[in-house]
DNA sequence: TTGGCAACCTGTAACGTTTCAGTATACTGA
DNA sequence: TCAGTATACTGAAACGTTACAGGTTGCCAA
């Protein structure tokens, strides 16, 4: 008999991975019969799976991925897509960890994919499911007509958007309750006696611009002050640029002596407008804006803020994900965050 | 003759990806031979390969990653492994950011692999060794010692460090220059007349920790400045923790007129702690930080600032992980980036 | 005794790819 | 003419897994 060709027969005691292959030699038993036993199916011999599952764990058996995807499609992927061309995006890093929390104990790896600003954003979701790359999708900058969340309900494709849809189909989501969010802010500002007040918006087109714009105009009419158009700024624009039209807009006689900001970063900016103005924060004007980390009482203490938990963000959409890729009804899987209080000054 | 069991025989005009078998049956050759002519071997005619690959581009074939994986061990994958425990790396969306510049335009794709505190970091490298999971790894927070570089070295498995080692062994790594860094921001401080200097260290253990601390002190002695130890601080504590001993520390006779700062968060934390004990910043003391963005003189004016520029990182990582990966010396993946000059106050 | 059936196990094929070991054809030189 | 050889192609096997369609036992009812 030639021996030449076959590499490991049967010589299961090598430095090699182990395979199925191996466990059923080491047990005795069939390569159908240990894969079964490994995943508790009924019709195998209750001490059989025992011992079976003994033996895998003792020499450390691991499925092998790649046997696992060609046979049977699933990736034990989730895809994390993202646009690389956004300045200041340091929340990105929480919504990773989030969701390495939550797939840590699974079988699933966390992919990557970049798409920049010049690129379609349907792009690099076309290419994950035109490949079969991944099991479930998360996007962001989701929009109301959202053609990325459209495409993979078509494809049937289990996915979860960070923000919100508005095309009165169900998906998965996790959002921040903005509306509320910019809200509070008004009421804030108005209780101090502000009532002259600018907005800077998220960027126009994703949902949660309209959310925004939506809670600050409801809550200043309620509170009865009013706004100061801003509209030629929103966040992702450069620090350069918000700095700028600050300075340029509190250099005007009807100024606002009140601001709300979606962002930290652009926060930031907005300060060093109104100081370019020689203007005075918390005196001239109050800033609420919202940040992810705590470091915005560092940069002037006079700033009110808002708490946006991306980690958590991560997180439940993690889940939401894998619930959806685990049979879960889609509509049970979608969540919204509620801003905490406004924070004021801090020693 | 059953037709039952094979599902798709030659029924290549399928809804289905593409395969190799579809390439083969539409071209007329075998599949070996489509194989072949996809990857421009020499043994089969310039015009059949011309002409099966424009059949594949046109039906817009792409390879099965998980054929692929399983007949030759190849992922294309890399993984950049990442401790999930650092408060304020907001930076690790840059270096993501960069390596998938890099890979963009390759079959790679990028897999996050997280490891917490509490776990050993040998931990996910060796998962990802074991399991076959990546063809290339990037590892941060290099140690002078790291048994990781050691363990993959080993092995065999193409890797490349963010900071270096110092175990005699040779390996890609992206470095930034953090002895220049640290000298250059004393020798600036000196030029201001100021000569006690603390130094905000990086993470003790860390291999740039070394080129840190050497920097300071051998410039220290150059320009004839002393330091004023503050060891009992380095940048990955807590904000609340750094600002308390800064205050402290600024509170005491021998205070500091100086601080050399290893990470921006940090420096916003020192600033606050300055000014906690009542001082003032460009004039009771001065502080030249590292930051990775533009944000710190947005922050405070008067703060001098390094710049360390992440996304290069990543991508230098990831040139320096494919270039091992294609068969390049080791030794020639190798670059250190060198700090920007030290600037001064803006307005 | 026999047929039926449940319990438990197994071999084969297939997923899409590449490698190995060819085969068929045409061309070369003597 | 014929061996030798270069050129261009090909089928089969294998990577590790799971689904399918069985196969063997042993037991029970009739």
């Amino acid at each position: 008999m030639d021996r030449r060709v076959t590499k490991k027969d049967d010589d299961a005691s090598r430095t090699e991975r182990p395979t199925l292959k191996t466990l059923a030699f080491m047990t005795g038993l069939g390569v159908t019969t240990v894969s079964r036993a490994l995943k508790d199916a009924p019709e195998i011999g209750a001490e059989t799976r025992r011992r079976v599952q003994l033996v895998a764990k003792q020499i450390g058996y691991r499925p092998n991925r790649a046997g696992v995807r060609l046979r049977t499609g699933k990736t034990n992927v989730i895809s994390l897509v993202l646009n690389t061309e956004h300045e200041l995006m340091s929340f990105v890093s929480d919504i990773i960890y989030g969701v390495t929390e939550v797939i840590a104990d699974t079988p699933y790896h966390l992919i990557v994919t970049p798409y920049s600003r010049s690129q379609d954003p349907l792009d690099p979701v076309r290419y994950l499911v035109e490949t079969g790359s991944a099991d479930g999708v998360i996007i962001s900058r989701t929009q109301p007509n959202d053609p990325r969340a459209r495409y993979m309900l078509e494809r049937g494709i289990p996915f979860a958007t960070h923000g919100r849809t508005d095309m009165g189909l169900v998906h998965p989501y996790h959002d921040f309750d903005n509306y509320t969010f910019a809200g509070e802010a008004v009421r804030y500002l108005a209780g101090r006696g502000r009532n002259r007040l600018a907005l800077v918006t998220p960027p126009v087109g994703l949902t949660y611009y309209g959310h925004t714009v939506n809670g600050f105009a409801d809550a200043l009419s309620e509170v009865g002050a009013s706004e100061v158009p801003f509209n030629t700024v929103s966040i992702d624009q450069s620090i350069e640029q918000i700095r700028m039209r600050t300075a340029q807009l509190m250099r005007r006689k009807d100024r606002p002596d009140g601001f709300v900001s979606s962002a930290a970063a652009a926060t930031l900016a907005i300060v060093a407008g109104i100081e370019d103005a020689g203007l005075e924060l918390g005196r001239d004007v109050d800033v609420v804006s919202k940040q992810s980390s705590e470091l915005l009482h560092l940069f002037r203490r006079e700033l009110l803020v808002v708490n946006e938990n991306f980690r958590l963000a991560g997180s439940e959409l993690a889940r939401a994900v894998l619930g959806w890729i685990g049979g879960a009804d889609p509509g049970s899987l979608q969540s919204l965050s509620t801003p905490s209080e406004v924070l004021p000054y801090r020693g």
